[in-house]
DNA sequence: TATTTACGTAACCAAATAGTTATATTTATA
DNA sequence: TATAAATATAACTATTTGGTTACGTAAATA
């Protein structure tokens, strides 16, 4: 059972959820109440986000807090950063080809 | 079957293929090569990738080439970006703590 | 103390995922 | 033209995922 940051973020609902904990910390209830699915659902969710560091507990009384650890997320981050470098650069060469051949079929026509 | 930037890099095999091929273009074949997986299962990636558009397939030949649609990347580059604020600027109770004493510690003992 | 609240866990299920082997198809080459 | 190369697809399987309902438990409250 893979249990990674990659993992924890590629469902829309524990996206979702990292959303609402970002605003406000939650309790398990609060978050089940923004959302259709059961309460074991988004139990299961947030046991996933908190197995992989996203996000901690806080037991006060009978309800669990759930906070946000937002630095868990810097090396998905990191992973995706490394590639700006080349989708800021990067000369595509298919497009460019396309292009290409687009401009001179343009000038062909006209 | 969600097909998405998150869903497709929430792979190891898949990132490590967006590692290869955002170094060089590659057909089928030399992917395959890298990799201790059979040829259909990095068919399988590739197509996955291929259709979240991460990946365009160039016919030359006999040959595929896989080349990398950097761009495609940029909404989860985005997504996660906007909590780099989050996880800058919180301070984090237990680390601060942490610091505070080091830094006692460290007075203390000069 | 009995009840309600706020949860977690177990057992189950359907669908998706990630792999396999076997086979088919297209293109290049001998 | 027969063969080899480069690839996709089909059929299958085991595991994981994401959900459900039913039940259990600790803490607060009536």
């Amino acid at each position: 059972m893979r249990r990674d940051v990659f993992q924890a973020i590629a469902d829309p609902i524990r996206r979702d959820i990292i959303e609402l904990l970002a605003i406000e910390t939650l309790s398990v209830n609060k978050v089940v109440e923004k959302f259709e699915i059961s309460r074991p659902a988004i139990s299961k969710h947030l046991k996933i986000l908190n197995e992989c560091g996203i996000i901690d507990f806080n037991k006060v009384g009978r309800e669990r807090l759930c906070l946000i650890q937002p630095k868990k997320l810097i090396p998905a981050f990191l992973w995706i950063k490394q590639y700006n470098k080349l989708w800021e650069d990067r000369i595509d060469s298919f497009e460019n080809y396309l292009n290409k051949v687009q401009t001179e079929k343009n000038n062909k026509d006209e």
